[in-house]
DNA sequence: CGGTCTCTTGACGGAGTTCAAAGCTAGTGG
DNA sequence: CCACTAGCTTTGAACTCCGTCAAGAGACCG
């Protein structure tokens, strides 16, 4: 499933043989199941992961102690706490399959390593930061836009598709509400 | 004010001389008054701006018709409509001064230019935009954890300074709520 | 089939908004 | 350096969106 993200790569920056060599040599597959924890709070984050096939989430426990979804990351996407993995210091976040999942593990001083011998790869990951960092601009623009029933509506039309992967309750979650609100919403447009 | 960008970027990755030619070749420094603008709605986001000295606002109009601000942009920052830069299609925002201001703009062809003269930018960019990303992955956990009292007694203990740079109004307004409720907030803690 | 997740319903309450008006403050020009 | 004005902040009352709680109905999995 490596084939999966240097396919990726290839679209921003080219690769050599050798590249593709020191790719395979840095990063690791790593196999999850449905509900198991890539990373919990209190730990550090040590690995970015990039996803070839499956669904993560990043989420935090609140003050009244339930789960508060902050992303999700889908095929072609990379995930990480990146406050902790630049820092090395403990995370408030945890990182969980929501589907079993295939997935790229770059492990911090391997990414060191692997942009000294693949320097291209700088501008590889800086693409990608400019892309999430650009969504993130979006979605901050919607919460302050649109009301709640609003912002559900668009995430639906938006990624019809997602919406069948995940439970309600992980969408309202992510969206910023609750679930009995959320079923309020869906009464109201049938 | 070219020299606090070069000092900025020389905490990150080295420079040579000619390395710092080419910057300057490839920038321009803008000077503001309070209350210019730099992108209006609608025109393409061309310049990714550092800010040397003052203070920039980025805001769009939401559908009640008045300013939603969604960052600000002090000191060593960069900021710009990414998602517009990049694809450099129509803006949805604007950004404006809220200090007369010493800036670095970086247009977009000139960014790729440089970047191919000066490789290690890649690098330095690609830091930047993680630490922003990092910086919103924060945000979005303040934003969805907090009330909107807590969310202003954790913005005034982390940015003691900048309080008194800006007017009230736009403090309630980047935090997600109304000056009245901000009034509110500020007499009930004296 | 039994039990644990997940989704729905409805009653009630409260954090935060809206609107309107008055009081301040700071910038500007005379 | 004062006076004027436009912009900013405060107040209070009425209202509303959405959260909380509790309970029931499905749905999925072993």
């Amino acid at each position: 499933m490596l084939s999966a993200l240097i396919a990726h790569i290839s679209k921003y920056v080219s690769l050599s043989d050798s590249d593709i060599q020191a790719i395979y040599k840095h990063t690791e597959p790593v196999n999850v199941k449905k509900k198991d924890y890539l990373l919990k709070e209190g730990q550090i984050c040590r690995s970015n992961y990039f996803v070839a096939e499956g669904c993560l989430r990043m989420f935090f426990i609140n003050e009244k102690g339930s789960e508060q979804i902050t992303q999700f990351a889908i095929e072609h996407w990379w995930l990480a706490d990146y406050m902790s993995f630049t820092m090395q210091s403990a995370s408030k976040f945890n990182i969980q399959a929501i589907e079993g999942s295939v997935l790229i593990a770059l492990d911090h001083h391997k990414q060191e390593e692997l942009l000294k011998e693949v320097p291209q790869l700088e501008r590889y990951f800086r693409l990608m930061m400019q892309r999430a960092y650009a969504a993130m601009q979006q979605r901050f623009k919607f919460l302050y836009d649109f009301s709640k029933e609003d912002s559900y509506l668009h995430f639906v039309n938006n990624f019809p598709g997602f919406v069948q992967r995940v439970p309600q309750y992980m969408l309202a979650s992510y969206l910023g509400f609750t679930p009995e609100y959320l079923s309020e919403i869906r009464k109201k447009i049938r």
